[in-house]
RNA sequence: UGGGUUAUUGUGUAAAGGUAGCACUACAGAUUUUGAUUCUGUCUGUCUAGGUUCGAAUCCUAGUAACCCAACCA
């Protein structure tokens, strides 16, 4: 068996130019800007990035694209840093494209001097005229033809501050006509009299992202800047700003940005959602954010897993979410302690069992020996779930219904002989017998059940609060979706329980630890729990064969 | 209608002219003190039409479809 993987199109390259000596070792960037938090979008490029150098011998730079004041904000970068260590990886550098302001105006001048940018006093609207469209060339700007000296002139003007946002703007001199629109007398520096997260008020134009962010790369001497899709049109520019500025060649490579079935991945959506109030927050359960995730109970190996497995290529994709559940089970399924919580009761009670005793009863805390074992007291009375009681027993049916047996999951095997009805109907108790040779791990009574339920002892038991989570939308794709994508948001995405019986080694847990409520999903701690009032949330549920035959009929 | 990018099963992703493989999903079965896990098995694919070749997912020609580009956003 080879366990060896094919390199993606990016490593290939990566080991060409390692192999042709074009480089010793290699630098990588991830570079997001702080207007926003992460998603799980953001983690497929930071695998990528981080995963690239650990694989091929290098460092990746954090670098914050902070080239727009009005929007960026420290509270993101923070939030930016907390979720990158979280998934586990450390940066060789932490920059920011706002150190190299200084750097860029002086660039800036140098272009000038060759010729090669100009001050326009157009106003957006003429610009974007001038501009022409994808079919119709471009023409060009009458202050095009401006003289170096009055190039300089006025660009130091629009950085002492003389001119108002919007009134003048410097743009590269190179092709009106191009077939790249990107290519047409591209902006390069605006005037925006606002305050910035880091530089404050020293700085009053601002670099366009086109002239920041090669130019930042080339300043880290970044060999390889892997970006998504999008930005194939700027490579030309990229590549020309570096070639005219004759500074590091750093190279551009574009890989297919991360969709996700049954959500969104835009920053614009999902800050939509957040302002609107459709969820509590960017680390609301249901967000695709990585602190969304992270609340949700999702282990940074799963998401890690997840981004290795679905590759790295160039086409449009849009992958299943139950790929992600899939990596989730997989790590949890090692490493969540197995407890017993009941989320919609119903009293058993167990006619032959000693009315005030209660036992003491051993359970492993998990299929792995190392998790350990815990003691669960049992008593004459206890809660089970509802859903495991059927007054007419279905077909295959392996749970508990009139003179049925089933085991209590580390306890006895019971057997039910009768139950209570309200005026309504409704099920009220259960009455069963129990057999005492059954007990668990010393069973000598020869009986064996179908089914194993879970229960938790009614003298015994704790509350809590339980929030069930679904998937966001209801569509898979709610983006493509004709009008507005909130339309196909799911109505039921939370449930929440507010009185669950939980068994009282649960009463200990904390934030970090990851439980199984055995056939009922994995759990984690929220951290709006308090010791009064814990709440826990279902990260994902359990593979379910028994809904599917329901469907079945 | 200009330019760019992409096309392999339901979803992703391999195969660099030589057996279309892997994972998820779905389905069937075995095991199970979680209808979980684990194990075994099954199904479905090279965008279309031509061509080159002993042989084409791969090369050539012509189509088709999807996505991106006309922000003083990144």
């Amino acid at each position: 068996m080879s366990e060896e993987k094919s390199l993606n199109f990016i490593e290939e390259i990566i080991e060409t130019d390692l192999n042709e000596g074009k480089y010793k070792s290699i630098i990588t960037r991830f570079p997001p800007e702080p207007n926003g938090y992460l998603h799980i979008g953001h983690s497929k490029s930071i695998c990528l990035n981080f995963g690239l150098a650990k694989k091929f011998g290098g460092g990746t730079n954090l670098r914050f694209d902070d080239t727009n004041p009005v929007t960026e904000d420290t509270e993101y970068v923070e939030s930016i840093k907390e979720d990158i260590r979280w998934l586990g990886f450390e940066w060789s550098n932490e920059f920011y494209a706002s150190d190299y302001f200084d750097t860029l105006f002086e660039y800036a001048l140098k272009l000038i001097n060759k010729g090669l940018a100009y001050v326009d006093d157009s106003t957006s609207e003429e610009i974007a005229t001038l501009k022409g469209t994808p079919t119709e060339p471009g023409k060009d700007s009458i202050y095009r033809s401006r003289s170096i000296e009055e190039n300089i002139h006025l660009f130091n003007e629009m950085k002492d501050g003389k001119y108002k946002d919007g009134e003048k703007v410097l743009r590269a001199k190179i092709d009106m006509s191009h077939t790249n629109m990107l290519m047409r007398d591209p902006i390069i520096y605006r005037i925006k009299h606002a305050h910035h997260h880091r530089t404050g008020d020293k700085w009053c134009i601002y670099p366009m992202y086109d002239f920041a962010h090669g130019q930042s790369d080339s300043i880290e001497n970044i060999t390889h800047s892997i970006c998504t899709l999008e930005f194939i049109p700027h490579r030309e520019l990229y590549d020309w700003l570096i070639e005219k500025l004759e500074i590091f060649p750093s190279h551009q490579y574009e890989f297919a940005r991360l969709n996700m079935t049954y959500t969104v991945m835009s920053k614009r959506k999902l800050l939509q959602l957040v302002n609107d109030g459709h969820v509590s927050g960017w680390d609301d359960p249901r967000m695709p954010t990585i602190s969304g995730f992270r609340r949700k109970g999702y282990t940074p190996l799963s998401i890690r897993n997840f981004c290795d497995k679905i590759g790295v290529a160039k086409r449009e994709n849009l992958i299943d979410l139950s790929l992600l559940e899939f990596c989730l089970r997989e790590d949890l399924n090692m490493t969540a302690k197995r407890v017993m919580s009941v989320l919609d009761p119903i009293k058993l009670i167990i006619t032959n069992y000693e009315e005030d005793k209660t036992e003491m009863l051993t359970s492993e805390n998990g299929p792995d020996e190392t998790l350990g074992h815990r003691n669960i007291p049992f008593g004459r009375e206890l809660w089970i779930e509802r859903e495991d009681f059927m007054e007419e027993a279905a077909k295959k049916w392996f749970r508990l219904a009139p003179d049925a047996m089933v085991r209590l999951k580390s306890a006895y095997i019971v057997k039910c002989e009768s139950f209570e009805k309200d005026n309504d109907g409704n099920i009220t108790a259960i009455h069963c017998t129990y057999i005492p040779e059954s007990k668990s791990g010393q069973d000598t009574s020869g009986i064996s059940v179908k089914g194993t339920i879970h229960w938790v002892s009614v003298k015994h038991a704790a509350t809590a609060e339980v929030r069930l989570y679904d998937r966001l939308f209801k569509s898979e794709n709610p983006a493509a979706e004709e009008g507005d994508f909130k339309e196909y948001m799911n109505p039921d995405s939370l449930h929440i329980i507010h009185n669950a019986f939980i068994e009282p080694s649960l009463l200990t847990a904390n934030l970090e630890d990851r439980f199984q409520f055995i056939r009922k999903g994995y759990f984690c701690l929220d951290k709006d729990s308090t010791r009064e009032k814990l709440v826990f949330n279902r990260t994902v549920t359990l593979k379910d064969a028994w809904s599917k035959e329901v469907k079945k009929g």
